[in-house]
DNA sequence: TATTATCCAATTTTT
DNA sequence: TTGGATAATA
């Protein structure tokens, strides 16, 4: 047994194997078989007469705990350790001491939706006044704090000197949501690490035990844990330091959700015992592939040093082409596809498309279905999002959780049974005064006065049907399901609405029941509480592995962890790939090198990169230019269909000191693009950009001057970077028309020019969102004449 | 109170 | 272009 587990294994990946105490450090490069590593290490540990229940095994999501599981399993049959994500382990810590931070054991989870529904409402009841912050804003503010294990007094403690108006805001909206959940006997996702890390920090018996219990932890993807994961994992390994983590600093692409890749970074600061195992030999890409791969990522100044190596073949040569407009770059990708799969060189699922945003698999869909290629989207949570599943959980979740008011909100009046609006302001009210739950005060109907008799007689039905539905909460889900698409009314209502709109939301009402059912075959614990945790923290993408022959489109973000034959990267321009809002910031935007770099090293054969000269976007058509990652690849060693001049006719190409290089294959026309070539060299020559697009610092200057000699029209404009702007610089806005800056002040985002308008009216624009432009020698008559498509 | 109109904003999203 | 969230209306 032992010596099968070793025997399969490089010296290297055995070395990490072997280690078993103390802390361990494995950087694994893309493809270099840290799954394998990691599993056999487990089986390992566990033929060395290690007991399963003293390990811990956390991972990011559903799939790599499955796939880990079962691979285990193949390993060591029949053996039970904790293997799960971060946030189920904690939702079954919560099970068991939830009570020392407040929470009964049946508390819910709330998912991204609910959890805003449920700030909303907290903001509401406090009657708080956003003033100028969005609500998103907020949101993502106090997620951020919670993952950065910031209480609301601590943040209100911390933020308190800071001049903001958003903390200013959160400070406010953080405690008030926070007493909602307690009340509500609810969690959002990012409560699941907090509250844990807190009861560790503040129960040291109940942390010693628990770090007995767990003598061999180990924690997948390393470089995603935020502060709070960091902190459970370091509370759960301190008396027995039998840590061991695994990731990729060039493969952290979550920092913008709260990831701290200082933790990966400086493990051997936190734990200066700890061995470090480096995994540099992919097994995955072609030596192509991951050379363009590995130019590219050198660009990053913040990341450990790596070589990274394959004795795999050289490879076809990776692909960057240029097209016209996505739908060019759409049709192109799915002809060659059927071409190929028709050839018999390849089956559908070899493939898979790439893109920075959801919006762009339309063109791909809409292609590929011309061509009648079967393919799917990988879209994180479909099902458990769709209204009707959503409803239907909600009224399981008051079953299950009488106190979860925003499970209440959204079932009470669904169906409609006249309980509107002005009434349930009144049961607030009576809610607020006696400290009650809403179905509490429901209770109290009677007693409300301001409720007309009417209105309380619907409450009263309405508290009635739950009740009846709450005798039924020990019956088998999909049975309890049943009864409440019955008795509720809601179905009926979803009748009625398939039967006026020609819809199908009956489907999904019974898939529902179905994965109830299922959920009751499969899980030997299938009571309510488990079948909404399931729901809660296991999105249905986890269980789309089916691995039917379908081309797979998705996001370079949930790529991650996969490997296919025959890769496509698509709309790899400025503004897209790195994404506008990351351009400021230097670390976001390595970040976004990263995220290429994990697209790019999926691929194991070949590899297509690929960016448009116009891209239709949100309605409306604009140019678009290359990514300045693009001029960091390979360019020698690669096949390059691009237009003449360079990765753009601008002219960009010589800028970046790679010219001529760049210059126009022959077999360029190839593929029905024989007039390309000189339709964009119109295009570019004689359409300045969008003021929205803004081009990388120092190439916008270029352009511009460009664009000017070209028109001989005297007139240039562009947003600047914030930090461009200067006292006195002449700017132009669509409303006001042009004016003069009259002051600057603040800093990064906060940074404000003052502006005075030919109409004599001053006015303040943040500068990274003002719709301002720079104008060049030129009124604003003139420059207008340009903002138009 | 329920439907319809209008306006607004818009990455990525393991859980 | 699209979805979601208010506002206006029957």
């Amino acid at each position: 047994m032992q010596v099968d587990i070793l025997s399969s294994l490089t010296e290297t990946q055995r070395e990490a194997v072997t280690h078993i105490d103390g802390p361990l450090l494995m950087l694994a490069g893309p493809g270099s078989g840290k799954t394998r590593v990691v599993t056999h290490r487990i089986a390992y540990m566990l033929t060395q007469g290690i007991n399963a229940r003293n390990i811990l095994a956390l991972t990011f999501t559903n799939k790599a705990a499955e796939e880990m599981k079962l691979r285990i399993d193949r390993l060591v049959p029949g053996q039970r350790l904790w293997m799960g994500t971060f946030h189920s382990f904690c939702a079954r810590l919560l099970r068991q001491y939830g009570n020392l931070v407040g929470l009964a054991d049946n508390f819910s989870i709330l998912d991204t939706k609910d959890s805003k529904k449920a700030i909303q409402t907290a903001i509401d009841e406090a009657r708080l006044d956003l003033s100028h912050a969005s609500l998103d804003t907020i949101i993502w503010e106090i997620s951020n704090a919670k993952s950065n294990l910031r209480t609301s007094e601590e943040y209100e403690r911390e933020s308190g000197s800071k001049f903001s108006g958003v903390s200013e805001i959160t400070r406010q909206v953080y405690p008030v949501y926070e007493k909602f959940l307690l009340r509500s006997n609810a969690v959002d996702f990012d409560d699941l690490l907090l509250h844990v890390a807190v009861m560790l920090r503040d129960h040291p018996e109940l942390r010693h035990d628990l770090d007995q219990r767990y003598k061999y932890i180990m924690v997948d993807e390393y470089q995603d844990t935020n502060l709070a994961q960091y902190a459970i994992v370091r509370a759960l390994s301190l008396s027995d330091q039998n840590l061991s983590v695994t990731g990729d600093p060039d493969q952290s692409i979550y920092a913008w959700r709260g990831a701290s890749i200082s933790n990966i970074l400086e493990f051997e600061k936190d734990y200066p015992e700890a061995r470090v195992v480096r995994l540099e030999q992919n097994y995955r890409s072609s030596k192509r592939i991951l050379n363009a791969a590995d130019l590219l990522i050198s660009n990053n100044k913040q990341r450990k040093q790596k070589v990274l190596f394959t004795e795999n073949d050289e490879g076809e040569p990776v692909k960057l082409v240029c097209f016209p407009h996505p739908n060019d770059e759409a049709d192109a990708i799915a002809a060659r596809i059927a071409s190929e799969v028709q050839r018999g060189k390849r089956s559908l699922r070899d493939y898979a498309i790439f893109y920075r945003v959801n919006a762009f698999s339309r063109p791909l869909e809409h292609a590929l279905m011309k061509q009648g290629i079967p393919y799917q989207v990988v879209r994180g949570l479909e099902f458990f999002q769709r209204k009707e599943v959503k409803d239907l959980l909600s009224y399981l979740q008051l079953i299950n959780n009488p106190a979860n008011d925003v499970a209440f909100y959204r079932v009470v009046n669904l169906p409609a049974r006249g309980i509107g609006k002005k009434s349930l302001e009144h049961v607030i009210n009576h809610a607020q005064r006696y400290q009650l739950t809403m179905l509490e005060a429901c209770r109290e109907a009677g007693l409300i006065e301001a409720l007309s008799k009417r209105a309380a007689t619907a409450i009263n039905k309405f508290v009635t049907l739950v009740d009846v539905l709450t005798a039924s909460i020990h019956q088998p889900i999909s049975e309890l399901l049943v009864m409440v698409v019955d008795e509720s009314g809601y179905g009926d209502f979803v009748d009625a609405q398939d039967a006026k709109a020609d819809e199908d939301r009956r489907g999904n009402v019974d898939e529902l029941i179905n994965a109830a059912r299922e959920f009751e075959r499969e899980m030997e614990e299938s009571s309510l509480e488990s079948f909404l945790e399931h729901v809660a923290l296991v999105s249905d993408a986890d269980g789309m592995d089916a691995d039917p022959d379908r081309v797979t489109l998705m996001t370079m973000h949930a790529a991650k962890g996969l490997e296919f034959p025959s890769v496509f990267v698509v709309g790899i321009e400025h503004g897209i790939l790195p994404h506008e809002r990351s351009l400021e910031d230097p670390a976001a935007e390595e970040e976004e090198r990263r995220l290429l770099f994990v697209g790019i090293t999926r691929a194991e054969q070949q590899l297509q990169l690929s960016y448009c000269q116009r891209r239709t976007f949100r309605g409306q058509t604009r140019i678009a230019s290359p990514s300045q990652f693009l001029y960091e690849l390979p360019r020698e060693e690669m096949e390059c269909q691009i237009p003449t001049g360079g990765l753009s006719a601008i002219g960009l190409g010589s800028l970046a000191g790679l010219g001529s290089e760049y210059e126009l294959e022959p077999d360029f026309h190839d593929d029905g693009h024989a007039d390309f070539v000189e339709d964009q060299s119109q295009e570019h020559m004689q359409l300045p950009p969008e003021p929205g697009t803004s081009l990388p610092a120092g190439l916008e200057e270029i352009t511009t001057q460009l664009q000017t000699a070209s028109q001989l029209a005297g007139t240039a404009q562009s947003k600047l970077a914030p930090s461009a702007y200067q006292t006195g610089m002449l700017v132009s806005h669509a409303e006001y028309g042009s004016g003069v800056i009259l002051a600057i002040t603040g800093k990064g985002p906060k940074r404000t020019a003052t502006v005075r308008f030919m109409d004599q009216e001053e006015r303040k624009f943040r500068l990274a969102f003002a719709p301002l432009t720079r104008v060049d020698h030129a009124d604003d008559e003139q420059s207008q004449a340009f903002t138009q498509d």
